[in-house]
RNA sequence: GCCGACAUAGCGUAAUUGGUAGCGCAACUGACUUGUAAUCAGUAGGUUGGGGGUUCGAUUCCCUCUGUCGGCACCA
């Protein structure tokens, strides 16, 4: 855990370095208009106006000279308070600056800009006494951002960088960073055959790999049985439907944009499915539903299309196709607290069993400014988000409230992790939703014999599966647990000529119990062999030789580990089998 | 989609100021018969992402398309 302190001094620095960023750019391109420069996760940024200026990572050294030039300067980072109209005043060349004064609220907001030798930026601060502190530091990337995030403004450059107190720290930092792109699932996804793209079928679409459909179906039997247990029913549905189905639901105004485009055929239209809650919606509706019926759960690994914008794409994080790992359960509102807790913990558990810690949970609300996007019922939304929140509180969860990320028909709880490079991403979600059986006109039986209009909770825990493999790739650094390891023992025969019957017989034996064995029989030296075996991060590896003949025994080396175990060929499979069952 | 960078054999990479491509691993062929992260030798493998342009000549310079990467925007 950081101290908070500590924290907040690291921010601190970063953020006078941003400042002395941007004294740098200043002294090398006059013209530079100034947006913000805050501090973000890792380090800190700029945004610039450079008119026709670009920069480059190329430029990075000389920006950092300058930077170090201001930095051995050492002047003083001095504060001023001032009027609103002395703040106009003073930043009347930057429209940038001005757009930010005029926003402000007069009454209650203090302006004050800070000054460092010839650069003055407002800023609330606080800032570092002096810019000599800020010595440690290293620009990273560059690249455009628009201006207010909005993409109908103008592309504004923007400039990360990072800075730490000591060198030592900053080394540490920019280690980490080289070694994130280790465990990078596209690295390790073509190292260990896990899946592949290619340009012919078209961006975006993965194809697995015989390694990554193992760990897929590995995946899908695990979180399957898991539903089964708790009640789900699984079913198949197509991966499109009539465009009809996407006007009913919503989902069309929202996201068309966002879809593959409509065919038709013979008159009637037609869209790859961006998402499958209209078909569960229709098997809800298939049947008529008492309320001694409900809980109704479906469930369903079902195949879906988005058109994601082409700079989106990332590996198998981020797709045009993929398989969602989806549920949707169907309850009366009495129902929504127990179903939703279980959906919590059935979330939690998998997690604990998978060995998942670096995670965090948020509460993902509706912004009640924004009346395009989301479904217009306050009392809908004030009662969903009361309810989700008083479900967390019990439950005993820490997580964060976001305002304007809940889905259009209803707020969520999403749980967020961090991949090897880039922004966090979702992986489960659980959603609330007193919208779509009404838009569907979905019904239940009520005890007094009259209709009612059922919640429907939308759930996964894996997200997609896709995606869940990619994260966990990086999670496990491509080492994952026995049970979905593609190749989860290696023999290697130390002489064939006279070790293979033996290394055979080991081989069907596991074969037998269940495991996926290889037997490496090639004219190699052992040495090599083993090489490859722990590059292919196989979970163990056995090595047999006379010893084990005459003794009767297997001798094994685990991934990563240096020494070797020898037992008897009926402790070693009732060792793996234990170790198989251990997650559950 | 937007800003920027990049694209060389299955993979990882090299090629002064423009002179039609090297290396390692993998593959294949031999030899070696092996006790815990690379045995030795040989062979084959490239329209340098596609197309166009400048030039006597382009991996190298320019345009364009496609794809990849880093961010932005988006994320039901």
């Amino acid at each position: 855990m950081i101290n908070i302190k500590e924290d907040e001094k690291l921010n601190v620095l970063n953020h006078s370095c941003a400042h002395i960023l941007a004294q740098a750019i200043k002294h090398l391109y006059p013209e530079a208009k100034f947006w913000v420069g805050p501090v973000v996760d890792s380090g800190f940024y700029y945004d610039m106006d450079l008119g026709d200026n670009v920069i480059k990572e190329e430029d990075f050294p000389t920006i950092e000279k300058e930077m170090k030039k201001i930095i051995k300067d050492g002047k003083r980072i001095v504060r001023h308070e001032l009027s609103k109209e002395e703040a106009l005043e003073m930043f009347k060349d930057d429209p940038y600056k001005i757009d930010l004064i005029s926003r402000m609220d007069e009454d209650n907001t203090v302006i004050s800009c800070y000054t460092q030798g010839d650069f003055t930026d407002l800023c609330r601060g606080p800032h570092m006494d002096t810019v000599k502190a800020c010595k440690n530091f290293k620009l990273l990337k560059v690249s455009g951002a628009y201006w207010k995030g909005d993409k109908n403004n103008k592309v504004l450059q923007r400039i990360y960088g990072v800075c730490f107190p000591t060198e030592e720290e900053l080394n540490n930092h920019l280690a980490e960073l080289e070694e994130a792109k280790n465990r990078d699932h596209r690295k390790i996804g073509k190292e260990l055959d896990i899946f592949f793209m290619n340009d012919l079928v078209g961006r975006g679409l993965p194809m697995y790999l015989p390694n990554g459909y193992i760990i897929w179906e590995e995946l899908e039997n695990y979180i399957k049985g898991k539903e089964k247990k708790l009640g789900y029913q699984h079913v198949l549905t197509p991966p499109l439907g009539n465009v009809e189905l996407y006007k009913t639901s919503g989902h069309w105004d929202h996201y068309k944009d966002n879809m593959f485009p409509k065919m038709e055929v013979e008159g009637e239209e037609f869209v790859l499915r961006p998402m499958n809650c209209p078909h569960h919606m229709m098997i809800y509706a298939n049947a008529i539903h008492s309320y001694r019926d409900l809980p109704i759960r479906i469930g369903e690994i079902a195949r879906d299309c988005r058109f994601e914008a082409s700079g989106a794409l990332k590996g198998i994080e981020r797709t045009r196709s993929f398989c969602q790992n989806d549920a949707h359960l169907f309850v009366t509102p009495e129902q929504i607290e127990s179903e939703f807790t279980s959906v919590v913990n059935l979330i939690l558990e998998a997690y604990k069993e998978l060995n998942i810690t670096n995670y965090s949970f948020e509460l993902s609300l509706r912004d009640p400014e924004d009346k395009v996007k989301y479904h217009n019922d306050d009392a809908m939304w004030n009662m969903a988000e009361d309810t989700l929140r008083k479900v967390l509180n019990n439950i005993g969860i820490d997580y964060i409230e976001k305002i304007g990320e809940a889905a259009f028909y209803g707020p969520k709880l999403d749980v967020q992790v961090k991949p090897a490079v880039g922004n966090e991403i979702t992986i489960s979600t659980c959603q609330l939703d007193f919208c779509l059986p009404a838009k569907f006109n979905l019904t239940y039986v009520d005890k007094d014999g009259s209709k009612k209009t059922p919640v429907v909770l939308h759930r996964a825990v894996f997200g997609s599966i896709d995606r869940f493999i990619a994260y966990y790739l990086e999670e496990t650094k491509g080492a994952l647990p026995l049970w979905l390891s593609p190749v989860q023992v290696n023999i290697i025969p130390v002489n064939n000529q006279y070790h293979l019957e033996y290394a055979t017989k080991i081989f069907n034996d596991l074969k037998e119990a269940g495991f996926r064995v290889e037997l490496d029989d090639r004219e190699e030296k052992l040495g090599y062999k083993m090489r490859e075996s722990q590059t292919r991060k196989i979970p163990y590896t056995l090595i047999l030789g006379q010893k084990e003949v005459d003794e009767k025994t297997i001798s094994y080396r685990k991934y990563s580990t240096v020494e070797t175990i020898t037992v008897t060929n009926e402790e070693f499979i009732q060792q793996l089998k234990e170790e198989k069952e251990s997650y559950k």
